[in-house]
Order: C-alpha cells, then structure tokens, then sequence
DNA sequence: TTAGATAATGAACCTTTATTCATTTATATT
DNA sequence: AATATAAATGAATAAAGGTTCATTATCTAA
C-alpha cells in the first residue's frame, strides 16, 4: 500500500460518506426548503421531511444547520466555476470569452432557480460563518479581470477602464438580471438576456 | 377648528408619537445592531440595550421585531428617495440626470453605511413580510425609465435599448459597487466611483 | 443463520429569545 | 400637594426549533 492508494482510498470513503444517494437528497431538499422560506426560517424537520429521513439522520451527514448551507453553496460553486472556466476556454478572444461567460452564468442559475435564489439571498449570511468560501465570487471577478485585461491587449478594450470597477459593474448587472428573473417567479428566458447584456457591457447606452 | 387644524393636529400626533426622540434612538440603535449581526442574529436585548432602554420599552413604539425592520427601511427609503428626485430635478438633459443620480445614490449610501447594509441583505427578507414596500426599487427603476426615455428623446441614447433590461443593468451595477465598498468596510471613497461608473453605462467597454 | 457493526429513528432535551404584563416611575392637571 | 394619566421597566412566560442519544432497524460477513 503506497501514498497512492491511501489517496484512492480516502477518496473512496469521501465519496462513500460524502455522495451517497441519502447525502445528496439531503442536500438537494435542503436546497429547496431553504429557497422557499429562507436560511433562518426553514427548519431542520422541514428539511429532512423533504428529504423523507427523520431529523436525526441530518445529523450522520452533516455538522449541523450552518454546515449543509455551506455544502449546499460550496458544491454548487464548484460546479458552476467548472462550467464557466469551460465556457470561457471556448471564446477566442476577450469579447468572445465575455459573451460565453454571461451565457454560461446566466444558463447554469437558469437551470437551478434554487441555486439562484440561495446565491442571491444568503450567500452575505455565510460569509460570516465560514471563510474558506472567502470570495464565493472571487473566482468569478478574477475570470472577469483577466478577460478585461486581454481585451486591452488585443485593442478591443478601452486603455483607461478601471479593472477593479468594471468587473464589479459587469458581475452587478448580471446579478441584477437574475434576481429581476427570480422576482418574476422566472416566467421568461433568462438565457435570452445574455447577449443584449453583453451588447450594453461593450457599446453602452449611447452606441457607437 | 376646521379640517386644515384637523390635519395639523393629527400631524402633530403622529410626529409627537412617530417622531419623539426615543423611537428614533430605537430605530437607530436597531440600524446599528441589525447592519451588525443581521436581522435574525440580532436580539431585541441588544438593540434596547444599545438604545439605553428596557427590553419592553421597544413594545411601546414597535409592533414587534419585524416592524423595526420594516420602518427602519421605510423610513430610509423615503429620505433617499426624496434626495434622489431632487437630484434628478437638477439634471438638464438624460446624461446629467444620469449623472446626479448615481452620484446621489452613492452619496447617500456612503453617508448611512448601516443602511447600505441592510439595504443589502435583509430586503429579500422584508419582501416576504410586507409587500406595502411592494418594490423598495421600484420607484428607483421607473427613475431610469424615465431617463432612459428622455434619453431617447433627445437622441444621446440608442433607440433600440430594451428598457426593462437596462435599467436593471444599471441599479445592479451600482448595487454591486456599493456591496464592494461595503464588504471593503468602506475603506476608500465610494462617490468617486460615480463618473467612471456612469461613463461606462454610457461608452461601454470599447469605448466611443 | 447469526453475531457484530453500521445506519436510521424520533421523542425528549435544552437553549434561546420574542413578547407580555404587573409593578414602578415620571409627567400633567387641578 | 394630590390625583390622574402616561411612560417605562424587566422579570416571568411560552413557544420554537436545533441537537442529542437511547432504541430500533438494516446490512455485512463468516
């Protein structure tokens, strides 16, 4: 047994402990139940009925209340971090990159309105109970920074753009197209957004 | 007495009960401890505590702890809307009141970060309890419009802009550069942001 | 088949905290 | 000053709900 198969193996039991179905349906409930009514509001008997386990059971999974939240946003920000590094890899410069992004983001938080609901609503609250998710959109405004600072190069972007703002202004807007979506019990295309988005990021309001 | 001292009168009731001094070091201490631990870790205890009253004393001028949130933001909202038409008011053209309006909003934010905090977070949660602020930015997305429009109008912007995005795209920008400054315990200017941030609305990232 | 280990249960426990209200203190009136 | 009215107090109450753990069910391996 060497250092290789100890990893295996710990994985193995991570993966055991950590994706069994029973795991999983937890964590998904939670995702609803805690969409619904909000992080303090939902209950743990709410949760595990959702889930179709008793109360206790929550407890063999996870730390306690604060910890499914934090797997809950950990897993699904890995997911979609994976999908938007992806993404971004498709586009062949920097605007294309950005308009693959958008689309990206905008398709994933389509796809899981709970995510989306969570995200925009506690994502504040975990900040103060775990660091380790230190900026959950750090990755994101970095993607964002490195794009910009491409498109510099290339010409395609303005010289004088103040990076630090514009990938806050580029990540506000989108997040404020999401939580208008969301507000509107997402009754219309959120992907569909995507590219008039990109258009008012690139020429503004006045055009040309 | 006529209905006009009616009316007077009844303002004065409403001033002398709504106004008196210790509701409105309630409600500040309120702002203080909510902006601190959030609305669901903060206690009743702390917030009379930090006013300098006993814990029933918050029964005599509050309903309960979900009414001190709700007239907290009621009461802000107000203030800031009226600055923000007074602002718009002075711009001549779309751009200027654009302009005035960004830079109202990040004035006032600046000035009152507990309320930028709260603002920020515990919105979502109001929606559920009372919908009298049925959309606390609806007042501020049907400004733009207006802008927008007037915009238009006057030929400084495209006509073909899809006005419920836009504005959507501009209050999230400006939303996420104020949760920036807050996050960034408001360690650098956060009004300075306002051109750059209205130029980019306005040229985009490529620029002319 | 059966013993031993593992997983699941859910009622009881216990802490926390919003709210109440009998009592006390302050203010206004005559 | 005496009385009436209003404001403030804070200890007691009660409800909620997160967490525990003794008990039961399920699975595994020999």
């Amino acid at each position: 047994m060497n250092l290789y198969s100890f990893i295996l193996r710990k994985d193995d039991i991570s993966l055991q402990k950590n994706k069994s179905e029973k795991y999983n349906k937890i964590l998904n409930s939670a995702g609803a139940v805690f969409a619904k009514f909000g992080f303090y509001k939902a209950t743990i008997s709410q949760i595990a009925a959702q889930a179709g386990v008793a109360d206790g059971t929550l407890y063999l999974y996870f730390k306690n209340k604060d910890d499914i939240l934090y797997q809950f946003i950990s897993f699904k920000t890995n997911v979609v971090f994976k999908e938007m590094h992806i993404a971004v890899k498709k586009g062949r410069n920097a605007e294309e990159k950005l308009r693959y992004l958008i689309r990206c983001h905008l398709t994933e938080f389509q796809n899981d309105r709970n995510m989306a609901i969570i995200f925009q609503s506690e994502v504040r609250y975990l900040r103060d109970i775990e660091s380790q998710i230190k900026d959950i959109s750090k990755m994101y405004l970095d993607l964002l920074s490195d794009i910009i600072e491409q498109g510099q190069i290339e010409g395609s972007m303005r010289q004088d753009l103040f990076v630090g703002l514009v990938k806050r202004f580029i990540l506000g807007a989108v997040e404020g197209v999401i939580s208008t979506w969301v507000s509107a019990d997402g009754r219309y295309d959120l992907v569909s957004m995507a590219d008039p988005l990109v258009d008012l990021y690139l020429t503004g309001l006045k055009g040309q």
